[in-house]
RNA sequence: GCGCGGGUAGGGAAGUGGUCAAACCCGCCAGACUCAAGAUCUGGUCGCUUAGUGCGUUCGGCGGUUCGAAUCCGCCCCCGCGCACCA
């Protein structure tokens, strides 16, 4: 029979549900294990990118199974969103059955890759029973005042037709439509507040040990935390205070003028009436025409006006004009800065175009700086000069100096401001999550009370209708005031799908649980181990689910500070050095490999082509390369399945060849557990496929007990990888259990003898050498073949070197004192020989165990015996004369007769 | 500009001080099998050699540490990703 994957793979799949192994509760008996892949939105089509992320995911899992943890490994769908809703407009589908339909396709498809995850607990976002909980948690949130409705320049998609979270705006274009520009609208929505706890998502990353640097260092850039000084500046001849913010205090007695953001409150009253006021005014329509692009676009000009006002620094009683420039973003900082050209480039290029002071007060410890002719500002540390009681100081020392200066008058203080800002999550769409609040003219907006949960979405709604279509259903819409009973109207909005996958992690651990979100089962699970998925999500789903744990740890329900132990980020699927994607045309799809040769061949290829975390290029070749190989190990043991044993093996009778296998399958297990443990399945396959090598080599000289024995271990291993043919083969071999939960082999080391595997490398040597030169002299039938190895004298240079080494623990130092000793002057060529084979060959056992040469030569007799017949002789080289005598050790000058 | 990750044989990809001219896979070459092709198996695949586990030159570039460097240190070049007027 040959390998037939479209035959073994359905039917192992049918035979693992039937018997349910893989379906888990909470045991004390074992350590858990919570293996967790992102959930997929449910586009229908599985792509490369999913088959990846499972692949890895399904290989750990199951190795994880294998080791005795009790593996939480579920899978589910996050299932609102925009596509269904698209769907319903261009094809007249009602979201609901288009997702529904969709999950099916692509659930279809995963069962077929052999992912082997407890489907019971399966998890669908858009089911009223999975988003009463989203909205359950918002009156929890909004109780807590982590909840709030405000106006705010928000994101807006013209394409989406909704809102955008800051997250969800790449480059000022919308994250799903990189062709969409997003546009800035003055609305009211409901925002969740993730600032109050920016300090501790940024702290915790520290914690985070197992996860990579990059995705913390986006993180940390994302909350952007900045600690400086704030300080109130006195506008001339006016009751206004000017609040800055800055890094640089100690740069402040260079400060030549202050530039406001064409948003700030203050502008308007600063020209109110006056000269300018025209000028700014046109000034201001002009920025908030530009796009977020245009404004923050890389070398653009610096541009402002002059507001005609002045401020007073209070350090110098200086009075300095006050502009409008759109290089002062509104929503850092205060939104005005203290502009001090000599030592902030931005400055700089604003002071030289409206040919503004440039003064310098702080310098390079041994350098001069001079305004009128800088270049460029000088933005290091250094020491500080004509800044009054602080001249002198180093920048660093002036800093705090100044600050509580400036606590001390009362008129500022030090200051932390963070980049990130609050999470908006309201988005005008349909397939989502209703926010569970009803708008009253006299109460305004009142939750809605918990025992009336779920809102429930309704479906007949009309989608061609533009604006939320959620607005058409009169029903939904109209509803009385809980509070005061009056007649009131609900909202509308529904919440950003990010919400939905903040949480689902939790609910997998007690999914049909219906009086909580999740109960004490949670507890046992949590946190989830490994957490696998791609980059993209290193902000938004990651921080959104971060600030989730901790939200939810504050309103009592977990314990948790952080909900991923581990995170592994796996790299993208290439074809043809691009991202496969449906406009280059370089997509492959999963289905077409599955079909042709079965979702063992898709597994291999993609854990064997590279670490999880690198990018993989498709290569076709590749691909019928993996299969071919699944091909010659499933023939192999169909060949040699009649006449495996599995008894005990007795070492003693082993000759060298069987010793050797013994121990390369030894140390395979070895090299393939540390390389799991590690995540490295590239090398552990490689291992594999070098053991496998190896068996058919040896094929008909080994031993049936060691065959047995280490083609059990080889598919054993095989099992996370390749689970499908593992377990036919295992089945094969006549064993009646699943290797899908066998335990994952140990390694006995009383079975591991390097010398014996190395010795049967020189073995093939000699074996072919032999063959040779019985085919030169035209010998047939020898009577008798001798091998000349080592000449005496550098056998007694090899003892002094071991016991050189011996002697010595420290190798370094070994060699030093080898250096040093008579012999080496007499013979240097020779002993860096020497030395060279030494390494090559006994690196492992220096200060350990030294070979016993003597041992395997004899071995090795008996094998040559057995192999040409005849009388064997091992001579020492030195008897024999020529050629023979430049052999080294083990190596044979070889004379037949 | 800042941060992160990389540069290894024709291609992919291991390798973080000595069994390294460098695992494994692809490609290519030769041999076995075959009428032939494919599949399979065996060997080879930096150069020179071939008597050899020999010599020479290699792991982005240049220097350094060491008895010994792809591996450690310094500087430089190139590529990918992320952030980017954040005061």
């Amino acid at each position: 029979m040959p390998y037939e994957p479209q035959k073994i793979e359905p039917k192992w799949q049918k035979e693992w549900e039937k018997a349910g192994i893989f379906k888990v509760r909470p045991t004390k008996d074992k350590p858990k294990f919570y293996c967790l892949e992102m959930f997929p939105y449910p586009s229908g089509k599985l792509h490369m990118g999913h088959v990846r992320n499972y692949a890895i995911g399904d290989c750990l899992a199951r190795y994880k199974r294998m080791q005795g943890y009790n593996v939480l490994y579920p899978m589910g769908y996050d299932a609102f969103g925009l596509p269904a809703e698209n769907a319903a407009l261009e094809k007249g589908v009602h979201p609901k059955e288009w997702t529904f339909g969709r999950i099916e396709e692509m659930r279809k498809q995963q069962k077929r890759m052999g992912f082997s995850y407890d489907w019971d607990r399966e998890i669908i976002t858009c089911v009223p029973e999975y988003y009463k909980w989203n909205q359950w948690f918002f009156l929890k949130f909004y109780e807590k005042g982590l909840v709030y409705r405000a106006k705010a320049t928000v994101n807006w998609c013209p394409k989406c037709n909704t809102v955008l979270a800051n997250e969800q705006v790449v480059n000022g274009r919308c994250w799903r439509h990189s062709d969409t520009i997003v546009e800035k609208r003055s609305l009211e929505q409901w925002f969740l507040r993730i600032t109050a706890y920016a300090e501790e998502l940024l702290k915790d990353l520290e914690k985070l040990k197992y996860w990579p640097e990059r995705v913390k260092t986006m993180q940390k850039n994302w909350i952007g935390k900045s600690i400086g000084t704030e300080f109130e500046m006195q506008v001339k001849d006016m009751d206004e205070k000017i609040k800055i913010f800055t890094t640089r205090i100690d740069t402040v007695y260079g400060m030549t003028f202050v530039v406001l953001a064409p948003e700030h409150p203050l502008v308007e009253k600063l020209v109110k009436g006056t000269e300018y006021e025209e000028d700014v005014k046109r000034y201001i329509a002009e920025a908030k025409q530009k796009t977020e692009i245009e404004r923050s676009a890389e070398d653009k000009e610096k541009t402002g006006v002059f507001t005609g006002r002045y401020a007073i620094n209070p350090f110098n009683n200086e009075v300095v004009p006050i502009f409008v420039g759109d290089f002062v973003l509104p929503h850092y900082g205060t939104g005005a800065v203290m502009a001090v050209p000599a030592h902030d480039q931005r400055d700089f290029d604003f002071a030289k175009k409206y040919d503004l002071q440039i003064r310098p007060v702080v310098f390079p410890e041994d350098g001069e700086l001079d305004g009128n002719n800088m270049e460029k500002a000088y933005e290091e540390y250094g020491i500080l000069r004509n800044s009054g009681e602080f001249s002198g100081l180093h920048s660093k020392e002036a800093i705090e100096k100044m600050t509580s200066w400036l606590e001390k008058k009362g008129i500022g203080k030090k200051a932390v401001y963070y980049k990130i800002r609050d999470w908006l999550i309201s988005r005008q769409r349909y397939w989502g999550t209703p926010i569970p609040f009803i708008k009253c003219p006299k109460c305004g907006f009142v939750p809605v009370p918990e025992k009336e949960l779920p809102v429930e979405l309704p479906e007949n709604v009309d989608f061609k209708a533009g604006g939320n279509p959620l607005a058409t259903n009169k029903e939904f819409v109209d509803t009385t005031c809980p509070k005061c009973g009056g007649k009131a109207k609900r909202e509308t909005d529904t919440m950003d799908t990010f919400f939905d996958s903040s949480w689902y992690f939790f609910r997998y651990c007690s999914p049909k649980e219906d009086k909580i979100p999740f109960n004490k089962e949670a507890d046992y699970w949590m946190p989830v181990d490994q957490y696998i998925g791609g980059i993209e999500h290193a902000i938004l789903h990651l921080l959104y689910a971060r600030f989730f744990t901790k939200a939810l740890r504050d309103i009592g329900l977990t314990n948790l500070n952080e909900p991923f132990e581990r995170l592994l980020t796996q790299g993208m699927v290439l074809k043809d050095g691009a991202k496969m994607s449906k406009s280059l045309g370089n997509v492959v799809d999963p289905e077409d490999i599955i079909n042709k040769y079965g979702a063992d061949t898709a597994r291999f290829f993609i854990l064997f082509t590279a670490l999880p975390e690198k990018d993989i290029e498709w290569s076709d070749e590749g691909v019928e390369s993996c299969h071919r190989f699944l091909n010659k190990l499933y023939n192999f043991v169909e060949r040699n399945k009649d006449r495996v044993k599995f008894e005990l093996i007795k070492k003693s009778k082993l000759g060298l060849i069987d010793k050797a296998i013994l121990s390369k399958t030894e140390t395979t297990v070895k090299g393939v557990s540390e390389d799991m443990e590690n995540y490295r399945f590239n090398f552990a396959l490689a291992k594999l496929l070098d053991l496998l090598n190896l068996l058919c080599k040896f094929e008909d000289k080994i031993n049936d007990n060691v065959l047995g024995y280490s083609l059990k271990k080889l598919v054993t291993m095989f099992a996370p990888f390749t689970p499908h043919i593992a377990e036919e083969l295992w089945h094969m071999l006549s064993f009646k259990s699943f290797v899908s939960i066998e335990s994952w082999p140990k390694q006995e080391p009383d079975y591991i003898n390097k010398e014996a595997e190395q010795a049967l490398d020189y073995l093939e040597e000699v074996r072919k050498d032999t063959l040779e030169v019985l085919k030169l002299t035209k010998i047939k039938e020898p009577k008798k073949i001798t091998y000349y190895v080592a000449p005496e004298w550098k056998k007694k240079a090899l003892s002094k070197l071991l016991k050189i080494f011996k002697e010595r623990p420290d190798f370094n130092a070994g060699m030093k004192a080898l250096l040093k000793t008579p012999e080496l002057t007499e013979h240097r060529k020779e002993f860096e020989q020497i030395v060279k084979y030494m390494v090559k060959h006994f690196g492992e056992y220096l200060g350990k165990e030294i070979i016993n040469e003597a041992k395997i030569l004899e071995e090795f007799k008996k094998e040559l015996e057995k192999e040409f017949g005849c009388n064997i002789v091992i001579a020492s080289a030195d008897k024999a004369t020529g050629r023979a005598t430049r052999a080294m050790p083990l190596k044979p000058g070889i004379l037949v007769e």
